[in-house]
RNA sequence: GGUCGCGUAGCUCAGCUGGAUAGAGCAUCUGCCUUCUAAGCAGACGGUCACAGGUUCGAAUCCUGUCGCGAUCACCA
C-alpha cells in the first residue's frame, strides 16, 4: 500500500474516533516548499462532515498521526492545511524496498494490447518537421505505454499511391535523365521530392501558357497537358500496366530507403509497416455489412451515407455515387482489418495532425456504430501544427524544413558549444560526431516533446533550441555528471538490504536529500499519469523537476563526504537519479551520455 | 455562420483530480569555479492567468457569454 492509502486509512480513523464522523476521501497535496512539511492533509473538505475551525480540527488529527502513524514524525497547521513531517526511517524504507531503479516505475506487461500509428508519409517527398513532432509524439506515446503495462504494436501507413505520387513519378520519366540515387548520390527520398517540385513548375507553366492563349485559370488548372498525363498514369497504375508498375516501384523503393535512413538517424522504428497500395481498396464490403444493420443508408444516386445528425455531427459519406471509396471508407475498412491482422489489440492510438480532428471523431463514431468493441478504445493523438516565425510551411515555396537538415544542424550546434567548452577534448573524432548527434537530437527532442501536444508550436530554426534550463542537453548533462560521481566514487552497487542499516549507522536525511527521494517516490504515478493521457510532456516536465531537485542537492550537499555512512547513501542516491533519467528519457526516445 | 482547440511574466513553456503568496527557463541584474563536470547553483526583477459574469468556504483550473488566434465543416487525402 502506498504512503497516501496508508495515511488516508489513518486520517478516517482520526475523524472517527475524534469527531465521530466518516470522511469518504481525504485530500492530499504536495507541500509548498515555504512551509515544512513532507506532504500536506487539506482539511477544508473535511468541515462538511465535521463542523469546527480547521486549525484545531487540523491540529487534533496532526497529534492523533504523530501518535498513531509511525512514519509521521511532527507537523504543523496553516490555516486549514496540515503540514506531515515524515520521518527519515519512512524515506528510507522507500529507498530500500527499490530493488533496481533501472526497471523502477516500469509495469511488466500485461495482455491488453494497443497499437499506435504514427508518421503516416507520404512517398513523393522527403520528411520534414512536421512529421518530425509526429514521430517522436508516436514513439513516444507508445513507449510510455509499455512502461505502463501495455503490449504495443508500432505502425506506419506509408501513403505510396496516388496522383501526387504519379506527379513525381511523371516528371522523372519526362526530366530526369534516368538519374538515381546511386548516380546522383543524392538520398532517394530528397531525388524524389525534387522531380515532385519540377512537376510544378511545369505545371505552373503550362498554366501561365494556356491562360496567355486565352482560357480561364479554372480550365487552365484542369487543362493542363502534364496534369493530364499525371491523371492517366494513375488510371494505368489502377489498371496495373507494367511499366507504370515497375517504375512506381523503382521510386517508391528510393524512397523508403531515404525514410529508412531519416527514421534511423531519429532513432524510431516500426513494428509493423502497412502500404495504402494494399488497403485503399478495403472497407467496401465492410460498408455494405453496415448498410445491411441499417448503420449506413443509401442516396437516391447510389452513394452510401451515415447520418450522424443525433451525434451533433453531420451527414457523412462513405461511398462515392459510382461505388469507389472515400479517405473514410478506406479508414474504416483498415481499422477493421488490423485488428484482424492482431486479434489481441483492443485499442488503436492514431497520431495525426489536429487539422483530421473532425475525421477522426467521425471514424470513431461509425467504428462504434458498427458494434466493434473495440472501438471505445480509440484514440486520435491529436496535435497541433509547428509553424515557422515566417508562418506555415509550404512544401511548394520551398519554406519547410527538412527531417535531416533538422538533425543534422542541432548536431552541428550541439558540436560548436562542446567544442567551446571543451570538456571532451580526448574523445575520438567517431566519438565526439557521436556525442554530438545524441545532444543535438537530445534537444530536439524534449523542446517538441516538453510542449502538450494540443498546442501549436513555434519552431525558430536560427536561434535553433537552447541547452539551458528546461531542455534535454540540461537534463543530459546531470546524467553524465552522475556517471562522473559514480566513476569517481568506484561505483557503488545498490543493495535494498543495505538501506535499513544505513539508519541504524547513524545517517540523518538533509532536506535537499528528501528531496530528491519525494521526486522519485512519484515516478511511477508520472509513468500512469503519462499512459492515461498519452501525455510524454508529463514525463519531460517530472524529468525535469526531478534534475533540479538533484541539481540543487548536488551542488549544495557535499556528495563524496568524509562521513562513511553518507557517502555511502549519498552516491547510491546520485546512481538512482542517473538510473531513473535514464528510463524517464527512453520514454521519450532521448540517449544519455556517458559523459559529456 | 456551425463545430473543435488554444489564449498564463517582455519571450518560450509548466501548473495532476478546484486549495496556501500562480511556477520554471531565456532575457536583465547580484553573488558563487584551489572542493564530486559552472551546459551548473543561490538570489533579485518581472503577472488584472484574454475579458465579463456564475457555481464554491476557496477558481488559472468547472459552467455561461464576449473578444482574439488557429483548425475544420468536399462524391480531396
Amino acid at each position: 500500500m502506498s504512503l497516501q492509502n496508508t495515511l488516508s486509512q489513518h486520517v478516517k480513523e482520526a475523524v472517527s474516533a475524534l469527531y465521530n464522523a466518516t470522511l469518504e476521501t481525504v485530500e492530499f497535496q504536495a507541500t509548498r516548499k515555504e512551509f515544512e512539511g513532507d506532504t500536506t492533509v487539506v482539511v477544508f473538505p473535511m468541515l462538511r462532515v465535521v463542523k469546527g475551525n480547521p486549525v484545531q480540527i487540523g491540529e487534533a488529527i496532526g497529534n492523533y498521526l504523530v501518535e498513531h502513524v509511525e512514519e509521521v514524525s511532527g507537523f504543523n497547521v496553516v490555516k486549514g492545511f496540515l503540514n506531515l513531517i515524515l520521518s527519515d526511517a519512512y524515506f528510507l524504507k522507500f529507498f530500500g524496498s527499490v530493488s533496481n531503479f533501472s526497471q523502477y516505475g516500469l509495469v511488466p506487461q500485461g495482455d491488453d494490447a494497443m497499437m499506435v500509428e504514427y508518421s503516416s508519409p507520404n512517398t513523393n517527398k522527403p520528411l520534414h518537421l512536421g512529421h518530425v513532432r509526429n514521430v517522436l509524439l508516436g514513439y513516444s506515446v507508445a513507449e510510455i505505454l509499455k512502461a505502463s503495462g501495455k503490449k504495443v504494436y508500432k505502425t506506419q501507413i506509408i501513403n505510396d499511391r496516388g496522383i501526387h505520387i504519379c506527379k513525381s513519378m511523371l516528371a522523372w520519366k519526362r526530366f530526369g535523365n534516368g538519374e538515381t540515387p546511386e548516380g546522383t548520390g543524392l538520398k532517394g527520398d530528397k531525388l524524389v521530392g525534387n522531380y515532385y517540385v519540377k512537376f510544378d513548375q511545369e505545371y505552373k507553366k503550362e498554366i501561365g501558357q494556356l491562360i496567355h492563349e486565352g482560357k480561364s485559370e479554372e480550365e487552365a488548372k484542369s487543362q493542363a497537358p502534364i496534369l493530364l498525363e499525371a491523371q492517366e498514369m494513375l488510371r494505368k497504375w489502377e489498371a496495373g500496366d507494367p511499366e507504370t508498375v515497375e517504375l512506381w516501384k523503382m521510386m517508391n523503393g528510393w524512397v523508403y530507403d531515404g525514410f529508412e535512413a531519416t527514421y534511423k538517424a531519429i532513432g524510431v522504428d516500426f513494428d509493423h509497416l502497412y502500404y495504402e497500395s494494399d488497403t485503399y481498396l478495403l472497407g467496401k464490403d465492410n460498408i455494405m455489412e453496415g448498410l445491411e444493420k441499417g448503420v449506413f443508408y443509401k442516396k437516391e444516386d447510389g452513394s452510401v451515407w451515415c447520418d450522424l445528425t443525433e451525434d451533433g455531427l453531420d451527414e457523412k459519406i462513405v461511398l462515392r455515387s459510382d461505388g469507389t471509396a472515400v479517405y473514410m471508407t478506406q479508414d474504416i475498412g483498415t481499422a477493421i482489418q488490423r485488428v484482424k491482422d492482431q486479434p489481441d489489440i483492443n485499442g488503436m492510438i492514431y497520431t495525426v495532425g489536429n487539422e483530421q480532428d473532425y475525421h477522426f471523431k467521425v471514424l470513431f463514431l461509425i467504428l462504434k456504430k458498427l458494434g466493434f468493441d473495440w472501438a471505445e478504445n480509440l484514440h486520435h493523438l491529436s496535435y497541433g501544427m509547428v509553424d515557422l516565425p515566417s508562418g506555415k510551411m509550404k512544401s511548394r515555396e520551398g519554406t519547410v524544413v527538412d527531417a535531416d537538415d533538422l538533425v543534422a544542424e542541432m548536431a552541428k550546434t550541439a558540436g560548436d558549444i562542446s567544442e567551446e567548452l571543451g570538456k571532451i577534448d580526448d574523445f575520438s573524432e567517431a566519438e565526439k560526431k557521436q556525442l554530438y548527434h545524441t545532444i543535438g537530437l537530445g534537444a530536439l527532442k524534449y523542446y517538441i516533446l516538453k510542449v502538450d501536444p494540443k498546442k501549436r508550436i513555434l519552431f525558430n530554426p536560427e536561434e535553433s533550441v537552447d541547452f539551458q534550463g528546461n531542455t534535454g542537453p540540461f537534463i543530459q548533462y546531470t546524467y553524465a555528471r552522475i556517471q562522473s560521481i559514480l566513476r569517481k566514487s568506484g561505483a557503488h552497487v545498490r543493495s535494498s538490504e543495505v538501506e535499513t542499516s544505513l539508519l541504524e549507522r547513524g545517517l540523518t536525511l538533509q532536506p535537499k536529500e528528501k528531496e530528491v527521494l519525494k521526486a522519485l517516490q512519484s515516478f511511477p504515478d508520472v509513468i500512469q499519469l503519462a499512459a492515461a493521457n498519452y501525455s510524454p510532456a508529463l514525463i519531460a516536465n517530472y524529468t525535469y523537476d526531478l534534475v533540479k531537485e538533484f541539481n540543487s542537492f548536488y551542488q549544495n550537499v557535499l556528495i563524496l563526504s568524509e562521513v562513511e555512512v553518507e557517502r555511502e547513501f549519498r552516491v547510491q542516491l546520485s546512481q538512482a537519479v542517473g538510473e531513473v533519467i535514464k528510463t524517464a528519457f527512453s520514454l521519450l526516445g532521448i540517449d544519455v551520455p556517458e559523459r559529456m
